[in-house]
DNA sequence: CAAGAAAATGGTAGCGCTGTCTTTTTCCTC
DNA sequence: GAGGAAAAAGACAGCGCTACCATTTTCTTG
């Protein structure tokens, strides 16, 4: 581990002594001595032990061990140009979507030689320019980053890193490197399109913090409702406001306003689907007899409320996981064969959008 | 940036070849030649410019612009043996609390020239011990631990570490060093009395998950009960599974099992009581008024729901931000008077404890 | 068993920066 | 304007490791 600061132009108050110098630090050099090598063999053991004749790699290792030599990681940066860090730049903390992914990134990365370092980019393409700059002065070994929408500065540093990049999250034509996500689009239609199916005619968009990804779900929407006739800008409610289950209840209040025969509606995520659900509560709404409910994400919660709330099952901890695995393959030079990897969504219907209470 | 990696033993597969040296590789040496200073000034400058002359300073500052200086943090590692890094021990990323934590660190750390590097615990003390003395290897600027629960080896290299450390979560009357955090005893004794204080005899404890911190609010609601002369143990029912919303639901039911004149339950976390919510809304179980709940944390959804939940707020977000907050003045010699802060709780009485239907 | 190839090992130099100490410059004050 | 103190700037060496190349040892094979 360590990781050195991010930030570029530091500022100390003063400089610090340089104190108790080989106090007890154990060194290659050490390690070599007592092994009775020379301090680049005992280098090499630590890097590529098989280069090493079995009794030397048995002597080094022992006295590794015996000296509890632990490998100062700045001196082999600075030596090897070059660290065994993965960037991972994320919009958020506080969706719990990246919650998932991230902990999909850490599974993963976990046993391997490499340390994450996830930086938050606030949903704005301008700190992600910022922040991929600072890794690439730091030469990571990797890089996964969200999504598609980076600022053509941001694409050409990408471009120029000379490492392996992972975007996850969502899917294009024109990767950096490589990709791994789904079609929100085509998630989009299909939930839209399975409201349609019953019968729904009234079907409500609702959407907060409008993130790239959160705006080609609108477009499936539009298409979906267009292709059935249906569609009309009224059923539309968006907002920047940052998602929050109390949100739900907010929007939908606002959405029945201007379009009371509301019948169904489509929430951008499953926290607002939630809210909507305690808002029908409140308001004596009936679910789904009066109004339909489907959410997106399928968060763990949906299948425990009454009645179940329907919603699509996005891949969040395999988008992490297989991100990295990518990464990390390809970092070592064992690059798939495929650069891009749809990992899919899947429609979670469930009794909000179809129980018919008798 | 940069974070060199967290294992101790990399393994490579073959020697790198030393690539393309100096190839437009700007130095602190060439900002210097620009500027017209020598190496070490420059270096001044990025460290403690208030040690420069304007004028040098200026031109420091213009020509590390104009040639788009960053700097090598390995080789200044390596240099002063130090690094900017806080280490940051965590149980899960799955649990919810911890997001809110994380997020505090994050927002606090940012603009300041500290680099986060987190590492998940899995709820394990030897898998922290584990981590610890990796961490140790590394000399950090400083280290947040999760709770006050560590192995004795783990407080023993915390202790030889020499950096600032702060413990969050829980409090604690022998600090490692720092501590932010609250009573989780005090907080449950205040739910549960809150319920013994509107007439409820017969509380139930539902806890998932019993982590250290979880344990204490057992023995909270251990405490209440006895005191009110209330105490059952058949009213209590734990299990050592994850949380999550549908086990409220199973716990809910299997409490009943072997408690039916269960008229309240404290639930250990938000998610289990809106679990036990939806339970109660399954089986036609009136809430509050033949079942009050309390859960704990007060996420932002317990005020969206219907009826409306209570719960103990605890300030998540609050002991990430002062955690680091203290952590980085004490790094920076600007230790506080006190070094144990206590950040409380706040029992949010709603309607799921208190509304009687007529 | 010699000769060449391959594998294993070692010597050297430096990665880019900063701590320490020394030298120079600037700023006072009388 | 001289003398001393403080501030500013610089020289030097080295942090611990690894890339590169040179060297030695081991393994083949005719």
């Amino acid at each position: 581990m360590v990781a050195l600061s991010i930030s570029a132009y530091p500022c100390y108050e003063k400089e610090m002594p340089r104190k108790a110098k080989k106090l007890g630090s154990i060194r290659l050099t050490e390690v070599a001595k007592l092994a009775g090598v020379s301090p680049i063999t005992a280098s090499r053991f630590f890097r590529n032990p098989e280069a090493l004749s079995v009794s030397k790699r048995e002597r080094v290792e022992s006295a590794a061990k015996e000296l509890g030599y632990v490998p100062n990681l700045a001196a082999r940066a600075l030596a090897s140009q070059r660290t065994e860090v993965i960037g991972v730049l994320i919009p958020s903390l506080t969706n719990n979507v990246f919650n998932d992914v991230l902990r999909g990134i850490y599974d993963a990365s976990e046993g391997s030689r490499y340390t994450i370092q996830f930086v938050n980019t606030r949903y704005s393409i301008l700190q992600e320019e910022k922040l991929l700059r600072l890794f690439q002065a730091q030469k990571p070994a990797g890089l996964i980053v969200t999504g598609i929408n980076q600022t053509e500065q941001s694409r050409a540093v990408m471009e120029g890193m000379n490492c392996p990049i992972v975007q996850i999250m969502e899917l294009g034509t024109d990767p950096v490197d490589m990709m791994v996500g789904f079609s929100h689009y085509d998630a989009a239609i299909a939930a839209v399109s399975h409201l349609i199916g019953l019968g729904r005619k009234r079907i409500g968009f609702l959407g907060a913090r409008m993130d790239p990804r959160v705006q080609r779900r609108l477009e499936g929407y539009r298409k979906a409702m267009k292709d059935a006739g249906l569609f009309d800008p009224s059923l539309i409610l968006t907002t920047s406001t940052p998602t929050a289950m109390t949100l739900g209840g907010v929007l939908l209040g606002d959405l029945l306003a201007q379009a009371p025969d509301l019948d169904a509606v489509f929430c951008i995520n499953d926290d607002l689907a939630l809210g909507v659900l305690f808002e029908c509560q409140r308001r004596g709404i009936a679910v789904p007899d009066q109004l339909a409910i489907i959410g997106f994400n399928d968060m763990e919660f949906m299948a425990a409320t009454v009645p179940t709330l329907s919603s699509v099952r996005t891949n969040r901890y395999e988008m992490g996981r297989d991100g990295v695995t990518m990464l990390i393959d390809a970092i070592e030079g064992r690059r798939t064969a495929t650069p891009i990897v749809d990992l899919g969504f899947e429609l979670m219907v469930r009794q909000s959008s179809t129980l018919r209470s008798a």
